[in-house]
DNA sequence: CTGTATCCCCAGAGATACTG
DNA sequence: CAGTATCTCTGGGGATACAG
């Protein structure tokens, strides 16, 4: 018996997980990932490794609580690492596993389309306000 | 003075809007798209137009309360249109804008990439649980 | 069929304080 | 610096009942 090629495995893949049925652990999985948090931490990432602090930062309005939440979140998932330095103070460097770059580039379009197509949104709202 | 070109609009709006901000626009949009009913809707309807029933049967789980909460959202921001039919009973049917069809396009990819990788979050689970 | 209107509840998110 | 631990509290979301 041969072994499976790529494409027959992609489309066993498919069949195998279907966001649509609710016990899926793929629709537990969409659940996790389609989040602001997520989107801004992996798009943070994706320049670069980065402490804490610098997470932080860049992401305003983010509690510590969030933050450390979907970092150990996306551990546990293997889409980043975490790198602890034991210098004194504490040193905690996060990167972006080949996985977590991968989900980057999809969820990064999310982020962009929101930038790009706000002006558009926002006349929508103000047609749907007039028309209301 | 010459008009802008597509590529200096391009540029212009990647600057007028920047979701890393807690206050802008763009961050309050990018926590409404990244949802997963919203992500499970506008798939649905990347087929074509649909009913409310038919909608609350393909995607399992979501209660009336949410999937109505999702479509009346995506309504304001025009990403689709719902039209009423009146007769007896009511028909409405739903449908994706041009504008929801290119969120669908980037949505579509990250149910498509929680599907295909599954896996490899499984087994990052196991081996973040073992090592734990 | 396609919704609104209500009630209710608890998980999730912020704020604060403390530790290695 | 990089967290953990607690507390509180809101509002998201389910369930139910009713209406056009």
């Amino acid at each position: 018996m041969p072994a499976p090629n790529a494409s027959q495995r992609r489309r066993e893949r498919k069949i195998a997980y279907d966001a649509f049925m609710a016990t899926c652990p793929s629709r537990q999985l969409l659940d996790t990932i389609t989040d602001k948090w997520v989107c801004l931490v992996l798009n943070a990432l994706s320049r670069g490794s980065m402490r804490h602090g610098e997470l932080a930062r860049i992401i305003a309005g983010v509690s510590q609580k969030m933050l450390t939440q979907t970092l150990r979140a996306l551990e546990r998932d293997g889409l980043l690492t975490r790198v602890v330095t034991p210098t004194v103070p504490l040193r905690v460097d996060y990167a972006l596993t080949p996985l977590g770059m991968d989900l980057e580039r999809q969820m990064s379009h999310l982020k962009q389309w929101a930038e790009m197509n706000m002006d558009a949104i926002l006349a929508a709202r103000r047609r749907h306000a007039r028309t209301q």
